[in-house]
DNA sequence: TATAATAATAATAATGATTACTATTAGCAA
DNA sequence: TTGCTAATAGTAATCATTATTATTATTATA
């Protein structure tokens, strides 16, 4: 059994890919790793990057055009927009058309760019961040779950 | 003299300042250095990251809320977006007004986040670098320039 | 099923960007 | 001027990511 032709179904790729679409983090390499360890403890680090990128560059995952220290990435491949927290880092999905950016073609046809994607991100602070600051709130990554 | 209240006004922080607000090519740190090093030759690194980190805390350039390796700073204030190259990591102002997100506030609220700013961020091949690709344009960082 | 070709792996080293540390210097208020 | 203290230069440390390499596992084919 293959994923698709000329891709190798190790066990490892299979598990990663697994694992990622259960989740709705938008977890960086680090995070999905600490998860398929629990069912793969033997593996390396670099096999969850190397595996992020290569199944992000066959499409059947997305990588993260958005700020931040550190790559992020979805297992979800529907169209949909971010918004990220400044102060802990946590990026929540945005229902489909929430963010419609009107981009005007033809500017953007004078810029000589090749347009690949728009990319819309909103930041903000999220509601655990909210009540922390408070202090009268959910402790660690409380409130919204737009899942 | 001051820069404002609180603000100590050292030579490298006026020079850094200076040099980023001449440009209009969002560097990152370390690129800014090779310039400021012209007219401060033994400044170090870490004051330049400093600084950037100080200037943006207190709202006096921008630090950039965008996709890519390395952090990019803009002393232009104004509010317009960016347009970045995903071969060559080239990034460049759209107009004001280009991309507007129709940002469904009710919908933004429901969510629950604290909305501080929209980053809407297109992300293509900048000219040079598709020309460089057709092997018949300029070889390095040519073509459009929106400034 | 056995075998060969080679892609993928684990472990580790290396790299690149950024931040932290520390003794010294310099900006600014009195 | 003097003193307080923030800022600096130089360097080390950290963090995320990529590269290296010997070994293992997957797949195509005999």
């Amino acid at each position: 059994m293959q994923l698709q032709n000329n891709i190798r179904l190790t066990n490892q790729r299979k598990v990663i890919l697994e694992e990622l679409r259960k989740l709705h983090s938008h977890p960086t390499a680090d995070e999905l790793y600490e998860v398929v360890r629990k069912r793969l403890p033997h593996i390396s680090l670099g096999t969850v990057y190397r595996n992020l990128e290569f199944l992000a560059r066959k499409g059947m995952i997305r990588k993260l055009e958005i700020g931040g220290a550190q790559k992020r990435f979805d297992g979800d491949l529907d169209i949909h927009q971010h918004i990220r927290c400044t102060e802990c880092g946590r990026i929540d999905d945005l229902p489909a058309g929430t963010a419609v950016p009107h981009c005007d073609r033809e500017i953007l046809e004078n810029t000589g760019y090749e347009i690949i994607e728009c990319s819309v991100e909103f930041i903000g602070i999220c509601p655990g961040c909210r009540s922390r600051r408070t202090g009268d709130g959910p402790k660690r990554n409380g409130g919204a779950d737009t899942h």
